[in-house]
DNA sequence: GCGGATCAC
DNA sequence: TATGGTGATCCGC
């Protein structure tokens, strides 16, 4: 709840004063109130910790401590020190970009995204305490002159593949983090640096007052040529940078000025005097040629990424990647600072280092171990025999390898990824008919992006947050493979219809729901679809009037649980012991890729072999990197064995299911090129959907019209109060109903009389809806009615 | 395999 | 008035 400040740029400011804004602003809102309850179950937990800690004899202690220093000496056998691994990352880098493209933004205090939630906040903003992940409103009474600038997503990811274009000059294989941040390993860079010519390791930098009217264009991509001829001509030499004798101290304090190891460079004009690109004058500059060693190529990428960009960007300089993201935040913003790659050099760095400081240790890890003693890599290691007992293996590695100062040292590119999502906040919403249709645009996103990386995948989940901000998540797996959207709908629906049922008679209050797929494989992976038969049943589904032969055939294959009751989940009494430790989280991410297995991966599914080629590929790209070629024609995903011919006009299931797409695409009209998982990470919407007015009566129009996917059904479906029946068993025959169920939530009513049965389906369904939906069911609701 | 929790950005 | 979205992992069942 309080102030996180353990970020740059957020030193030595009046926390006390800051805390209580932010308290008086939050005080008795649900998300206090739900804060508040998560901190009662870390509270449990650190409890728990106590009586395990509690229950560790002396010798059990001993014990640990010799498994402990026995690891910690594989671990140190290990360690490797012959990488040179940099970490980059941009200055407030949205908030940067704005400022950029707003100038008048400069001076002010400024924040990115919206009332609601800000992205990020520029340095100016962060000494008021105002800060990413923060509200916006809350930023504002933080700092009254707050200015909040709106998202634009494709500036920065515009300005992240510049930065990233330059970053591959230095290291091809370079591991992007998010939007504006990167590993590379240098290594290689540098012994090749060593041939470079003077040439190769020559820039123009813009030397340029604030507000002056100049172009800020690339000099290197202008007039680097013709100024490049012109020093090679005189052999000029003067101004290479040599930082070799100087300690390491020494260098990390230079690093926070750009130019500090040169001598004082001439400014130069060019010849010309506008800038070919925009027509600007051209600014005075200075022709640099940076040194060989690693520090000084570093200087030079952050050098070209700010002539590039006219953007900021630290770095760090580390034996492996843990270190040198902590070392990139060392001197931010616009500095850098090294780890030389000897153990002395990273213990002396590791010594006193606050445990936070460590990507992967987050504020719950932070607290759990503060319990313990346990403030800096030192603590950890004394503590090393405690851990061993009160942690996992995997936990207890993790820690030991901090304490040791390793880190992974192989950066890779990610491997493909493993699940898919999209999920929304919204105004609160309730009525069953709001949530199916929510749902339902959630899952019909959820398929467009699917396809747009020719996945498919076995697992649907839903995710959906109550108004009191509880979480939950529910997955169902499929038998096949899918990316089509009413198959995705589908299991999603009933999925999110237990939930409703759980809280029956009750609402469902949500303020956001997410649909997610994970057991992803690439399209052309997929079992191959038993396209006769598959296709067979949909023709006959299509031609037959017989509705209730059209369900539970062998396409049917959404599991239905009737009315059964989900097991509910008492969060109260789950008390993790330890509720885990994300760790080598990051570092995983860039470890080497998963091998293709020979076999194993086919066996399970039977899937096409013939892919194993491009699958390395794709595993050394960048994970949506479209592939060259393409298997066989769309095999239509799978069959929807919900489909349901209720108005018989014929446009067959396949035309509906473009239709959709269509739609989609025309009310989506920016079609974003091929994202990587990092960059689609980075896309966050920070609006709440207000609109959902305008968007659920399109859908809710869908459904009772043109959709055949329906909300549920479109009818009043008696059923006996068994679950055996299926929510799709609507054989009207049946005489002896007991129970009604409402259409629209599947909730078993238990009103005596039709009318307040109504009123429930009322509440159910607006007023449109229910227009449409009464006169489509008027008949069927005779039956109910003898009741 | 599922659900909750944690973490990064 | 108002507290985000995406992806991943780990733990304990
Ligand atoms: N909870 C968060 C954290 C970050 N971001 C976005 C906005 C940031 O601009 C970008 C990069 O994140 P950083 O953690 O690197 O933060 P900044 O670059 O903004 O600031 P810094 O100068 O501290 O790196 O990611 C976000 O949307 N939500
Ligand atoms: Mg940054």
């Amino acid at each position: 709840m309080l102030l996180n400040d353990h970020k740059a740029g957020m030193e030595g400011l009046d926390k006390g004063k800051i805390n209580k804004i932010i308290m008086d602003a939050s005080k008795g809102s649900r998300f206090y109130e739900n804060e508040r309850k998560k901190e009662d179950q870390v509270n449990k937990r650190i409890e728990e910790q106590r009586r395990k800690m509690k229950e560790i004899t002396p010798t059990q202690l001993k014990d640990g401590e010799l498994q402990a220093d026995s690891i910690l000496e594989d671990f140190d056998g290990m360690r490797d020190l012959s990488r040179t691994i940099v970490h980059i990352d941009m200055d407030m880098f949205y908030a940067a970009v704005e400022m950029r493209d707003n100038p008048s933004l400069r001076d002010k205090p400024m924040a990115v995204g919206g009332l609601s939630m800000l992205s990020t906040s520029n340095y100016h903003a962060r000494k008021f305490g105002v800060r990413a992940a923060m509200p916006g409103f809350i930023g504002k009474k933080l700092c009254p002159e707050l200015v909040i600038v709106p998202l634009n997503f494709d500036k920065y990811t515009a300005v992240s593949k510049q930065v990233r274009d330059i970053l591959s000059d230095y290291d091809s294989n370079f591991c992007p983090m998010s939007l504006d941040e990167a590993y590379l390993d240098m290594t290689d860079h540098v012994i090749k640096r060593s041939r470079f010519s003077d040439k190769e390791r020559t820039y123009l930098l813009r030397k340029v007052d604030k507000h002056q009217n100049v172009c800020l264009c690339d000099l290197n991509e202008t007039i680097w040529e013709e100024e490049i001829q012109k020093s090679q001509n005189n052999c000029e030499e003067n101004n290479v940078s040599s930082l070799n004798n100087c300690d390491t101290k020494d260098r990390n304090m230079d690093a926070k000025t750009n130019y500090s190891d040169t001598e004082s460079p001439n400014v130069l004009r060019s010849s010309d005097t506008v800038c070919v690109i925009c027509g600007k004058p051209l600014p005075d500059f200075e022709k640099k040629t940076f040194g060989f060693n690693v520090e000084d190529a570093v200087r030079e990428m952050r050098s070209r990424i700010e002539q590039r960009t006219t953007l900021t960007a630290s770095a760090g300089i580390a034996p492996n990647m843990m270190l040198a993201k902590i070392c990139s935040d060392r001197n931010k913003p616009n500095g850098q600072y090294i780890i030389q790659n000897n153990k002395d050099a990273v213990m002396e760095f590791i010594k006193d280092l606050p445990i936070r400081k460590i990507s992967g240790i987050g504020k719950v890890t932070e607290k759990m171990l503060n319990a313990l003693g346990i403030q800096t890599t030192t603590d950890l290691y004394h503590q090393r025999a405690l851990l061993f007992h009160l942690y996992s293996q995997i936990s207890f590695h993790y820690f030991m390898r901090i304490c040791l100062g390793i880190g992974s040292t192989t950066v890779e590119r990610e491997s493909g990824r493993k699940s898919m999502s999209t999920e929304r906040t919204f105004r609160e919403i309730s009525t069953p008919i709001e949530l199916y249709a929510k749902c339902r645009e959630l899952s019909e996103a959820l398929a467009e992006d699917l396809k747009e990386e020719e996945l498919k995948g076995k697992t649907v989940g839903i995710k959906v947050k109550t108004v009191k901000f509880e979480v939950k998540t529910r997955v169902q797996t499929l038998p096949e493979y899918t990316c089509d959207v009413d198959t995705i709908f589908t299991a999603a629906r009933d999925l999110l219809r237990i939930e409703i049922q759980n809280v029956a008679p009750q609402p469902l209050r949500l303020r956001l729901m997410g649909v997610r797929m994970s057991g992803l494989l690439h399209q052309t992976m997929c079992k191959k679809q038993q396209n006769t038969l598959t296709s067979l049943l949909k023709k006959m589904e299509s031609t037959q009037q017989s509705v209730s032969s059209s369900k539970s055939s062998a396409t049917s294959f959404v599991k239905m649980e009737g009315i059964t009751e989900q097991p509910s989940v008492n969060c109260d009494e789950n008390i993790c012991t330890y509720a885990n430790e994300e760790r080598s989280l990051i570092e995983k991410n860039c470890l080497s890729l998963p091998e293709i297995p020979d076999q194993d991966a086919y066996s399970e599914n039977d899937m096409c072999y013939n892919e194993v080629n491009h699958n390395k590929e794709y595993h050394n790209k960048l994970i949506n990197d479209k592939t060259q070629d393409e298997i066989g024609s769309n095999i239509d995903s799978c069959g929807n064995p919900d489909q349901e011919e209720i108005t018989s006009d014929d446009p067959v299931t396949s035309s509906t299911h473009e239709d959709t797409v269509k739609q989609l695409d025309q009310i989506d009209g920016s079609k974003q090129t091929v994202k990587s998982v990092i960059d689609k990470r980075q896309e966050s919407s920070l609006k709440i959907d207000t609109a959902g007015q305008e968007s659920t009566q399109k859908v809710t129009q869908k459904f009772n019209t043109t959709q055949k996917v329906t909300p549920p059904t479109q009818r009043v479906t008696p059923t006996k109060g068994d679950s055996t029946s299926t929510k799709d068993d609507l054989s009207l025959e049946k005489d002896t109903m007991e129970k009604l169920v409402c259409p629209v939530c599947f909730m078993e009513q238990s009103q005596a009389d039709l009318d307040s049965f109504n009123q429930h389906v009322d509440s159910c369904l607006n007023k449109d809806a229910i227009m449409q939906i009464l006169t489509e069911q008027k008949s069927w609701q005779k039956p109910a009615a003898k009741r």
